[in-house]
DNA sequence: AAGGAGGTCAACCGCTATTGG
DNA sequence: TCCAATAGCGGTTGACCTCCT
């Protein structure tokens, strides 16, 4: 497979878009559809590349694109399934209706990565960097002290706002398996093929080497050989870690 | 008011995957 | 089966904007 010489090619323009382009493109699509990329700019009477005006379209000019700021809900979902897929972002982009994968990614890079640096998660392996990590530490991980689980109830907002955290901190504790939480119920709905509400017929399924397959485990695996000797500690840090995102997710808007 | 720093995001680059002859 | 063309992806860049000093 070659590479393309696309935009190399003398003469062609290249950055922003103006609106007479824009117009162009979007009158030539809807009449003609989307086709093939690399004759459409000739046809559509513009001096631009396939692979600019496949961009243009698909990250900007599509109709169904949903603009403006990413809701709660949403970015609760990027973070969830980014643990599950990792920088998949066409794949995220899938189950997110009206967000483009451009569009995820930069909120990833420029928002939700920080915040999550600041809040001591580390946004690659989205395993807590905080002292709670310590409970998750392979020589505390089955046997949290109550000390533990005080420094979990001494937060703000309280650990008793989020059921499913405590109970899973309790089950750490007493060593007994813990409840199905939200975080699998969660899990269960965004993994593929479990999806309803997915965009687009191209999306690609996590294989063996996706980058991130810690969570391909089932959490209910993990729950319920919790304590018993069943469950890695990297699985409990997996599950634990979605619960404490999801506080932690929810503390920061309400700052 | 000025300008430097940092943030945001559209667009590009370079690569791999897929398709078709 | 091979190879070229094309589509699509993730990473990166850079222009523009906002905030801070």
């Amino acid at each position: 497979m070659g590479r393309a010489p696309c935009c190399e090619r003398s003469g062609l323009k290249k950055g922003p878009w103006t609106p007479e382009e824009d117009e162009k493109l979007v009158a030539y699509i809807k009449k003609h559809g989307q086709g093939n990329w690399r004759t459409l700019p000739k046809n559509a009477g513009l001096a631009r590349c396939g692979k600019s005006c496949r961009l243009r379209w698909t990250n900007y000019l599509r109709p169904d694109i949903k603009r403006g700021r990413f809701s709660f809900e949403e970015e609760e979902a990027i973070i969830q399934l980014h643990s599950i897929l990792g920088n998949k972002w066409s794949a995220i982009a899938a189950r997110l209706p009206g967000r483009t994968d451009n569009e995820i990614k930069n909120y990833w890079n420029t928002h939700i990565r920080k915040r999550l640096l600041r809040m001591g998660i580390d946004p690659v392996t989205h395993a807590p960097r905080l002292d709670l990590s310590a409970l998750l530490k392979p020589a505390a991980a089955y046997y949290p002290t109550q000390a533990d689980l005080d420094t979990l109830r001494a937060l703000e907002p309280p650990l008793a706002s989020y059921p499913d955290l405590l109970r899973l901190a309790s089950a750490l504790l007493s060593g007994r398996p813990a409840a199905p939480a939200i975080g699998e119920h969660r899990q269960q709905q965004l993994l593929p093929g479990n999806n309803h509400n997915s965009v687009g017929s191209g999306v690609s399924t996590p294989t063996s080497s996706s980058p991130v397959p810690r969570l391909d485990h089932s959490t209910t695996c993990v729950a319920t050989t919790f304590g018993g000797g069943g469950a890695s500690t990297d699985d409990v840090a997996a599950l634990f870690d979605m619960q404490l995102s999801e506080l932690l997710d929810v503390s920061d808007y309400m700052l």
